[in-house]
RNA sequence: GCGGGCGUAGCUCAGUUGGUUAGAGCGCUGGAUUGUGGCUCCGGAGGCCGUGGGUUCAAAUCCCAUCGCUCGCCCCA
């Protein structure tokens, strides 16, 4: 029997057009980062499956992430997410780091489940992070840096919109406005979360059925129903709108603003899977009505640093997947044409090859990457081959160009030809490529 | 884990109520044109019709099973 040659369920194969997208969205990712002090990390692919125990919900980490014995008995998961990963390495040096720290990393990471559209089983994410920076001014910097990366790519404020909402908010309502106990209050948030995906009456009838009678009748139902409603800030009732939480949205929006972030909204639906966070949560949304889904988000998550025993260390993140940040691109028409890291394509015409050793080597030490035909095909499927590729430019090299030390130089999109020496060559090919030398 | 859709050439797909040797476009390849691509013309290769079983004189077509892909649900790090 033949063997398959599909990757893995849920895996990419990254042929070269494949990874030189790959490498123009990591590029683009790091420039960004990096602009804003960020330094990139990394940490080995497996972890003790206790790490993801600790702070995942037991069926995440039984079902959904690869899991395995290895030879000493010990149980080890290929990371599903990088944020245990990192905090890990923050409490280990906890006290020797130059606080506020701010990292990035753009790892690889599984999780086993059933692929859909924007969601494989293996992906890369990046993850920026800022920990031991308390205070608005670190979640102000983290959206600001997710909304540059956005716009490093071509992206404008009305391509996607900003969500924000608090933990400490969402908690407040539940507890104190709703006064509905921890277990109802999981359900609610579960519900809420999914409430855009479903009908407005099958959502509401929903929600009724979580509360008791006698919340109901204390009218604790139509309160969450039309709090859930309220899209400004202004028109929160008064007992939620004094709650500290407020102002601290409110503060953030502040900034954002200072920013020139114009499609930052408060959305107190916004709820976000996990409980690991504790503060305020954030979400980007594609607007694009072919492609509306949350593409990624983050939020403040203090707990985690603590958890390894030491000092707990304030943390604000996010992480962006390289699977729908690629949706949200092509959706957009964001996708710039992405050309070889191939600058010339030698054509041999003739028995030239030994040659022709002299004039390539020049043109490799000046700085050019060039490929040599030699197969000693004719010079049309030299040259076919060479578009194909998705090379810029053929160089003919044959007897006469030899003996003259003039080469055709051809730019292969246009079909423009001239006669140039090898280093005039090197000057066009690189004033093509944008260099400044 | 649950549900919908789809599996025919390298790719995108057509294939009538079951009926000769399964087609098209693109791509690949040879030539027209042995020192120069894209346009044109002529030729060629390439198919277990996903797999296994069943119904039938006859199956790409109908039935069952199975595998794979895909979209959605659950969940979402």
């Amino acid at each position: 029997m033949a063997l398959t040659t599909q990757p893995y369920k849920g895996a990419r194969d990254f042929y070269p057009e494949d990874k030189r997208l790959q490498k123009y969205m990591f590029g683009v990712m790091r420039r960004t980062v990096e602009s804003f002090g960020y330094e990139e990390y990394d940490a080995p692919i497996l972890e003790p499956i206790e790490m993801y125990l600790a702070k995942s919900g037991e069926e995440i980490v039984n079902e959904q992430t690869y899991a395995f014995e290895d030879r000493g008995g010990r149980r080890v998961a290929i990371r599903p997410e990088m944020t245990p990963t990192v905090s890990r390495m923050v409490a280990a040096k906890r006290q020797e780091l130059a606080y506020p720290l701010r990292w990035y990393s753009i790892p690889n990471l599984w999780r086993y489940e059933r692929p859909q559209r924007g969601r494989l089983r293996e992906h890369w994410q990046l993850n920026v992070d800022i920990f031991g920076l308390p205070g608005q001014t670190s979640e102000a910097e983290i959206i600001q840096t997710a909304d540059a990366i956005l716009k490093n790519f071509g992206a404008t404020h009305d391509m996607y919109t900003i969500k924000l909402n608090s933990r400490k908010l969402t908690d407040f309502i539940m507890r104190d406005y709703l006064k509905v106990d921890g277990v109802q209050a999981q359900t609610l948030i579960k519900l809420i979360d999914r409430m855009h995906k479903m009908d407005r009456a099958a959502f509401e009838a929903e929600v009724d059925a979580m509360f008791s009678p006698s919340q109901r009748d204390a009218g604790a139902s139509n309160k969450l129903i039309g709090l859930l409603k309220i899209k400004q800030i202004e028109h929160l009732p008064q007992a939620v709108r004094e709650h500290g939480s407020i102002k601290e949205i409110q503060n953030l929006m502040g900034l954002l603003n200072e920013a020139r972030i114009s499609n930052a909204v408060f959305d107190i639906t916004l709820m976000r899977g996990f409980d690991y966070y504790t503060d305020i949560v954030f979400e980007v949304f594609d607007n694009d009505p072919e492609n509306n889904r949350s593409m990624f988000g983050g939020g403040r998550y203090d707990g985690l640093v603590g958890l390894f025993g030491v000092e707990p260390v304030s943390t604000v993140g996010f992480g962006m997947g390289d699977v729908t940040l690629q949706n949200f691109l092509e959706a957009h028409d964001l996708l710039p044409p992405l050309r070889s890291e191939t600058d010339v394509y030698a054509v041999l015409i003739g028995d030239v090859y030994a040659k022709a050793q002299h004039v390539i080597g020049e043109l490799r030490e000046m700085g050019l990457n060039v490929a040599v035909d030699s197969t000693g095909r004719k010079a049309a499927l030299q040259i076919k081959t060479a578009v194909k590729k998705g090379v810029h430019y053929a160089i003919f090299i044959g007897e006469k160009e030899l003996a003259e030390g003039l080469y055709e130089v051809r730019n292969l999109m246009t079909g423009v030809s001239e006669r140039h020496s090898a280093s005039r060559i090197v000057s066009i090919v690189k004033d093509y490529r944008g260099d400044d030398d």
